[in-house]
RNA sequence: GGCCCUCUGGCGGAAUGGUAGACGCGCUCGACUCAAAAUCGAGCGGGGCGACCCCCCGUCCCGGUUCGAGUCCGGGGAGGGCCA
């Protein structure tokens, strides 16, 4: 064999061998159970960088760990091709987005293939193929049939400068990013789901998801944010009309001093009195061209004025006055608070701010009464036992806010309600580079659905991408222009396309069929390989993505497509890889690193090694050369042990048992380190550790020079292992290094299916162990003794070591602690 | 401001409530070499003390629970994330 480690001669021939022996398709072990890997798929907007490495190398390791255990493993691939940034690159240098997009799949395929990653090539995806959107367009159609999908007035971003709607992203301080006219908010009609209606059923699910990150599950739960409170009306004074607010905190009623409605709200311009009507209209104006941050973010001042209007408390019949301000907002809740600034923070300081009065009604249930309303510091928003409050003075704030919206109901003025923070998801997109929404406007009919056999509505190759974000599609007649597909007239096609997000909410289902031409994916399949059972992906798309995600598989289970509850069952977050300097890696700081140059400097292996064994997967890391360069000695020091040991490599197994002294140690070395690597795939992701184990066998192997055929035999043991047990992490070295081993016999086989090997009890068990002898919890010394020595044996072994005999010298024993196999502590006084 | 997370040698990181610092990086020394690199081996938390055994201190800080706390509980600090 070759003397020297050299990657490059070694690992594209396995990457070719793997290939054609087709080890990494799915479906190859039909009796066996089966594991669904899945990595977030890429964004391919450019070249692949670091972040991509390391999903794909964690979600590698584990498939490839899991296969050799002996599953069905299904770990595939597939490209997020549509989208926004594709779009704006096109824009920048003129170039087609689907001729740059598949340029850069095609560099991702070749980097991924070379860091040796075990996809299925053959169920890889693309999301800008026809193929593929055309089943979001299907899934739009039967989410319209059963009313998930809806048209609703919403709010965009509209720059009054290019008269046209832009993104968000476009918008910098309320100006829009092309030609700096102010934006203003504009309601415009767009397409939206009603993920809503499965709020609920979210956040129950949440319960169910014991292997997802806390993290992930709590910013989900904030995220759909049901709190439960309670509607009251508030009648305007001399009108009919009625003011609805929303409180969680009803209990606090009797401390609302005012009234404040959002300045959107439509009941301002009715209420308003004719003497304040200029100041609030002005009022008005400035907030409609003030966003949202700037207005409710942190350190805006609280700014609002008086309308002149009085409501009315339903509780107290008394008369407040109704106010508007910047920091209620129309869209949450009703767009109207009752303000309680004794027990509010905003309410707090807009009160101090405008001279309104101050109520206490909460009193602590222990601790320092609360001073009147005027020598308040702060607002006091805890619960506590209710004063000053009618008929539910003394009831504390949970049973008064019971008590009080059942009141509220049965008097016909308010009701228990619960709000949520989870909006429905708009996803209509001024944009070229998407899904078609597959509606046809007709004169006569209006909105008509796409049928169904006319799928996919292909996006035309053609498009004027502007930028502007007024739709491209609409300057494409021979798009635009079509038949109602009800009477036949000319009609014209919706021109804005979907949300990327909606791609991204199913694609894992697609590939359990990716060629199924008849229906978006084979449920059989879906009853085989669902749900995912281990999702490696970054923690920024802990809401977004993955409440979509879930979202989309409730909808797929009502079509009859899925049957489990939730789209994966582990969820692992990856953290990021900083530059060398521990920054975020960024052109702008020179400290970018990528994937490719460090294949070829190091080969693949090393470059993965490096990844796995810097620290666990959900923490950050950083990116550093020397431990680079030490892992790439780690793999050249395992070559050399093998090289080295040559002569051990046809040592009979059957000498094995005859293994004494050193080599019977490096026997229950090798064991060992199969039972901590298995426990690194097992317990919870540490493929450091299981890493570092590995190293101390081949620091171990070192240490032994082999003498007689027990020696070597237990030798080859141990080089068994170090190669098995290595390929999930660097598969290529491991490979070739297993084939030189095997010879012949291994053939026709590959590394990569083998079976993981396992540890024999007996030896993993020590029979002689170090004991820590502690006298009043302090370390005085430590002793050998059987593995199976009890109490008295430990003690007595323990006081005739001269250390410990010193510290128990003149003392009464009071106390023995025994930890079998791992100390003894003497308790004296 | 609210919710959550993190804090361990020079660095990355290990430690079911049971010998803190596994493993790697880095550094120091030794072997090999004419020499260097590479490699192989040894050592490296701080201090008492220049080596020995030994002793003291040590996991952000303060307190608690416990025979025993990096780990559990309470309070504080610093850094980070999400939401407002």
């Amino acid at each position: 064999m070759n003397e020297r480690y050299e990657p490059h001669s070694i690992e594209a021939r396995w990457q070719e061998r793997w290939a054609t022996a087709g080890v990494f398709e799915a479906g190859r072990r039909p009796g066996a159970e089966k594991r669904y890997v899945l990595e977030m798929f890429p964004y391919p907007s450019g070249a692949m960088h670091m972040g991509h490495g390391r999903v794909y190398t964690i979600g590698d390791a584990l498939a490839r760990y899991l296969r050799m255990r002996g599953y069905d493993v299904l770990h595939p691939i597939g490209f997020d091709a549509l989208g926004l940034p594709a779009e704006n690159a096109a824009l920048k240098d003129g170039r087609h987005p689907a001729e740059r997009t598949r340029e850069n799949i095609v560099g991702f395929r070749a980097e991924m293939k070379s860091l040796g990653y075990g996809f299925d090539w053959g169920r890889e995806i693309v999301t800008a193929d026809p193929e593929y959107y055309r089943w979001n367009q299907w899934f739009f159609l039967k989410m319209l049939e059963r009313g998930i999908v809806y048209r609703r007035q919403g709010k965009a971003n509209w720059c009054t400068g290019c008269q046209t709607v832009i993104a968000n992203e476009q918008v910098v301080d309320g100006h829009c990013e092309r030609c700096e006219s102010p934006v203003v908010e504009k309601i415009i009609p767009e397409w939206a789901f009603r993920i809503t209606a499965f709020a609920q059923d979210l956040l129950d699910g949440l319960d169910g998801l014991k292997d997802w990150p806390e993290r992930v599950v709590t910013m989900q739960r904030n995220w759909i944010g049901k709190s439960e409170g309670a509607e009251v009306d508030f009648a305007v004074q001399g009108s009919s009309e009625k003011i609805k607010v929303f409180t969680t905190r009803v209990d606090t009623i009797h401390g609302c001093t005012y009234v404040v409605l959002a300045p959107e709200h439509p009941l301002v311009a009715r209420v308003t009195a004719p003497a304040r009507r200029a100041e609030v209209e002005a009022f008005v104006a400035r907030m409609k061209q003030t966003d949202v941050e700037a207005r409710t973010g942190e350190g805006a001042p609280k700014e609002g004025v008086f309308t002149g209007a009085h409501a009315v408390n339903p509780f107290t019949g008394e008369t407040v006055p109704v106010w508007i301000a910047n920091f209620v907002l129309a869209e949450y809740g009703t767009g109207a608070v009752m303000s309680v600034p004794a027990h509010d923070q905003r309410d707090f300081e807009f009160a101090r701010k405008y001279g309104l009065p101050i109520r206490v009604v909460i009193q602590p249930e222990q601790g320092d009464r609360l001073p009147a309303g005027d020598a308040l510091a702060a607002a006091s928003t805890e619960d506590g036992v209710l004063e000053a409050s009618g008929p539910f003075s003394g009831l504390r704030s949970a049973d008064a806010r019971r008590q009080m919206s059942a009141v509220a109901k049965e008097k016909g003025f308010g009701q228990p309600t619960v709000r949520w923070h989870l909006r429905d998801w708009g996803f209509s997109r001024q944009r070229y580079w998407g899904t078609p929404i597959p509606i046809i406007y007709c004169a006569e009919h209006g909105a008509v659905p796409v049928p169904e056999k006319d799928l996919p509505v292909v996006l035309p190759p053609k498009a004027i991408i502007t930028g502007t974000g007024e739709p491209p599609l609409a300057k494409v007649p021979e798009f635009v222009n079509t038949t109602c597909p009800i009477c036949g007239k000319p009609a014209r096609r919706e021109v804005e396309t979907m949300d990327t997000f909606v791609d991204s909410s199913w694609y894992y289902a697609r590939y359990l069929s990716p060629k199924d031409s008849t229906r978006p994916f084979d449920p059989e399949q879906a009853r085989r390989w669902l749900p995912v059972d281990v999702y490696v992906g970054g923690p920024e798309h802990a809401v977004m993505h993955l409440l979509y995600f879930r979202f989309w598989h409730r909808v797929m289970r009502q079509l009859g497509l899925v049957f489990e509850d939730e789209p994966t069952r582990r969820l692992v977050t990856q953290g990021i890889v900083n530059g060398p300097d521990g920054r975020k890696m960024s052109k702008r700081w020179g400290n970018v690193v990528a994937p490719g140059p460090m294949v070829k400097k190091y080969g693949a292996d090393t470059l993965r090694l490096f990844i796995l064994f810097a620290a666990p997967p959900e923490k950050d890391i950083d990116w550093s050369d020397e431990q680079v360069d030490g892992l790439f000695r780690f793999l050249a020091r395992v070559w050399r042990i093998f090289v080295a040991r040559q002569e051990c490599f046809g040592a009979p197994a059957a000498a094995l048992a005859q293994a004494s002294g050193d080599a019977l140690e490096l026997r229950r070395r090798t064991h060992r380190t199969i039972q901590r690597v298995t426990d690194a795939f097992e317990k919870e992701l540490k493929f450091n550790t299981g890493i570092a184990a590995l190293m101390e066998l081949v620091n171990a192997l070192y240490q032994l020079e082999p003498k007689t055929d027990p020696d070597r035999a237990a030798v080859r043991e141990a080089l068994v292992a170090v190669a098995t047990l290595l390929s999930p992490f660097a598969p290529h070295v491991a490979e070739e290094l297993w084939h030189e081993m095997v010879g012949a016999a291994g053939a026709d086989r590959l590394l990569a299916a083998e079976p993981w090997p396992t540890f024999d009890p007996t030896l993993v068990a020590a029979d002689t162990v170090t004991i820590a002898v502690q006298v009043n919890g302090k370390l005085r010394g430590e002793v050998q003794a059987a593995a199976a020595a009890g109490q008295d044996e430990v003690r007595a072994l323990a006081e005739a070591d001269e250390k410990v005999r010193s510290h128990l010298q003149g003392k009464t024993v009071r106390k023995v602690v025994f930890v079998p196999k791992r100390l003894i502590n003497f308790v004296v006084g």
